[in-house]
DNA sequence: GTCTATATGGGGATAGAC
DNA sequence: GTCTATCCCCATATAGAC
């Protein structure tokens, strides 16, 4: 690969491709460093050691991405100004900076996303901590939204809809290769726009789903009748 | 850990639960043969080699719950005859194999369900073939079954409904690290029946949701007012 | 900043005794 | 079926010349 950039931005970027197609554990430092055309020493050089690697390959991604989800949630707020923000404006601010990123050649943006998927379901390597400081305040700000947009979901409500919207985007992220085999070339995973648009219409329709009657304990099995669910009703059970 | 089965037990137990923490590459065969309490050798008399060891320990357990999920669905279809089968309850048969499997200790839920959740994000190490084997048949059942509940939904939309459910599913199991950390204690992941019965909602209600006017395509920006979304009504777009 | 060479440890797999 | 010992390879990290 060796893109024409310095020897930090080559590893750095074969790095995360390596990492996304490999993982992190099955990727050497020795494959990164051919790949990128330097020298193995480089990296402990540049980098401390592997896992700060690591750490410089998320962050150097999640900081803008996160930097613009914020700036576009504040441009809906001040557009709204007292007003309420939907649902659907605040998933979009969300969702967007993500499968669509800025400053990304469309090439670059597989290997991102898919790198961005593994984060989720990777617990070890200190993984959990680059996250949890790059997302801390994204996630607060983003539930405060959906709060305010929502005022009669209780607030644990609000976190488990949130965290369903955060799995059905990564599993887009990173597992488009299981609707491909499974559609048969039935459903296009390049279009990322076709892509937004259908996470943006089914994490709405979730998010904004009636409260069960009772979100707690076992719901009886035979559930009810197959009538159509109503929508966002005034929710006499709470 | 060495419980009080056969040698083989004890590998693909201990297997199971070090890759759920520590990934593939990460755990090494010294590592599973000393938790197990087995001779090193042990591994490649009993399993011809590690990528074999893996796929053993994948399909020991995909195998009943796919059995299950079919047997719920074909449960569904008779008591249902000609009538139709509610999206709920589809759900409801692919997702609770997964989030309550049957004769599994609790103890042993979670690195199962770590595991399973790894391995959508792990597109590397014979997964995919291994996937792909065990859900081919499944994923073409209930597309089916999604197909016959919402025959207006052209059939790679359903495809993408599923998808995004698989999503929030996985995420459900394999991350709920994520969430804990995020709500601080708010929100209970220990709880299967209260998991079960958000998902189910968010789910039913992103599958049933109203079609977006264009499918494909960039929608305007600015999005259309805040009013609320109708719910399943008739589609005139379409 | 970049290279070669090497230290040090761990990996998967197997041979062959029991 | 189970064990010991070993082969051979690759990993991360560092030392020190250029």
């Amino acid at each position: 690969m060796r893109t024409g950039d310095s020897t930090k931005e080559r590893i750095l970027d074969n790095a995360e491709r390596l990492f996304a197609e490999r993982g992190f554990d099955g990727t050497s430092l020795r494959a990164i460093t051919s790949a990128a055309g330097v020298n193995l020493a480089a990296v402990n050089y540049h980098f401390r050691s592997k896992n700060d690697l690591i750490q410089e390959v998320f962050s150097r991604r999640l900081a803008p991405i996160n930097a613009r989800r914020l700036a576009l949630l504040d441009a809906c707020e001040n557009e709204a100004g007292n007003g309420v923000v939907s649902v659907e404006r605040v998933v979009r601010a969300f969702v967007e900076p993500l499968l669509r990123p800025e400053g990304i050649a469309p090439a670059g943006r597989l290997p991102l996303q898919t790198l961005l998927g593994r984060m989720y379901a990777e617990p070890g390597r200190n993984v959990r901590k680059i996250f949890l400081g790059e997302m801390k305040e994204v996630a607060r700000r983003f539930r405060d939204a959906f709060q305010r947009a929502l005022p009669e979901v209780p607030p644990n409500e609000i976190l488990w809809r949130l965290h369903f919207t955060i799995g059905a985007m990564a599993h887009t992220l990173a597992a488009s290769w299981i609707i491909e085999m499974l559609s048969g070339g039935l459903c296009d995973t390049s279009d990322a726009n076709g892509k937004i648009e259908r996470l943006v219409a089914f994490a709405v329709a979730g998010i904004e789903s009636p409260l069960p009657l009772r979100a707690h304990g076992r719901r009886a099995r035979p559930s009810r009748p197959p009538g159509p669910r109503r929508a966002l009703a005034k929710r006499e059970d709470l």
